[in-house]
DNA sequence: ACATTAAATTCGA
DNA sequence: TCGAATTTAATGT
């Protein structure tokens, strides 16, 4: 194909690739404009591309025939996701929806197979992702049984920091005050409460449809002292 | 739940 | 094409 795909060049599992994949690469790519809202591959769809966020910020989630629906993960700039559904060649089991308006790298999932099969320094991302995701919905649970409501606003904030899987998300995280609240399935009004009082603290600051983190590894800590 | 304020959209010159 | 007016959505309490 005619594709050049400089965004590829800021990942740097891609820049670990041999020229023959980035080529590959390069050439079966596709950077693909999303408007806030729009839903990048649907629940119950055959599995077809492995995702990545160039700008934006899209999210998993689940929803019912009313329209309520659960978050389980909001995936900033610079991440991935949907490599589970792609490795098993299953059917998605969840929505990807963009919380804003995104663009995003798609990349097929034979050439996601085909670099599993050729590439060790591929494989060793893809397990490194795995391995991380792993920890981070377990810290998730652990956070939703043990952690008052403010922390885990802290924590689901901080977890979009996390240098492996988002090494990119940039200090001011332009997500409003209900996205945070289906991150963690706190209402709109409690995240309101908590976002003031972690905002009172100095560990971030609120504008409008914004939120700068100030003290990040504050917010990792914030409410975990007990464990 | 309600009041306030920012953003988006419509409408008129 | 500009900007005031209205509607819609996010925010604060």
């Amino acid at each position: 194909m005619e594709h050049d795909l400089p965004e590829l060049d800021s990942h740097d599992w891609f820049l670990a690739l041999d020229a023959g994949h980035q080529a590959l690469l390069r050439a079966g790519s596709e950077l693909r404009q999303f408007e806030a809202g729009a839903y990048v591959t649907r629940r119950g769809e055959p599995s077809q591309h492995w995702i990545g966020v160039h700008a934006g910020l899209i999210k998993l989630a689940v929803y019912n025939a009313d329209g309520r629906g659960a978050t389980f993960s909001g995936v900033p700039a610079g991440g991935w996701c949907g490599e589970g559904s792609v490795l098993k060649r299953e059917l998605r089991r969840y929505d990807v929806v963009a919380v804003r308006a995104s663009s995003l790298l798609l990349v097929p999932a034979e050439l996601f197979h085909r670099l599993l099969a050729e590439s060790l320094s591929f494989n060793a991302y893809v397990i490194r992702q795995l391995n991380e995701r792993m920890g981070q919905f377990i810290a998730t649970i652990q956070n939703q049984r043990l952690l008052d409501v403010d922390a885990q606003v802290a924590q689901a904030i901080a977890q979009l920091f996390h240098p492996m899987l988002y090494p990119r998300t940039s200090s001011v995280l332009a997500l409003s005050q209900e996205e945070i609240g289906m991150l963690t399935g706190i209402s709109r009004q409690r995240v309101n409460l908590a976002l003031g009082r972690l905002a009172e603290l100095g560990l971030i600051s609120i504008a409008w449809q914004a939120i700068r983190v100030v003290d990040l590894d504050g917010l990792r800590h914030y409410g975990v002292a007990s464990l």
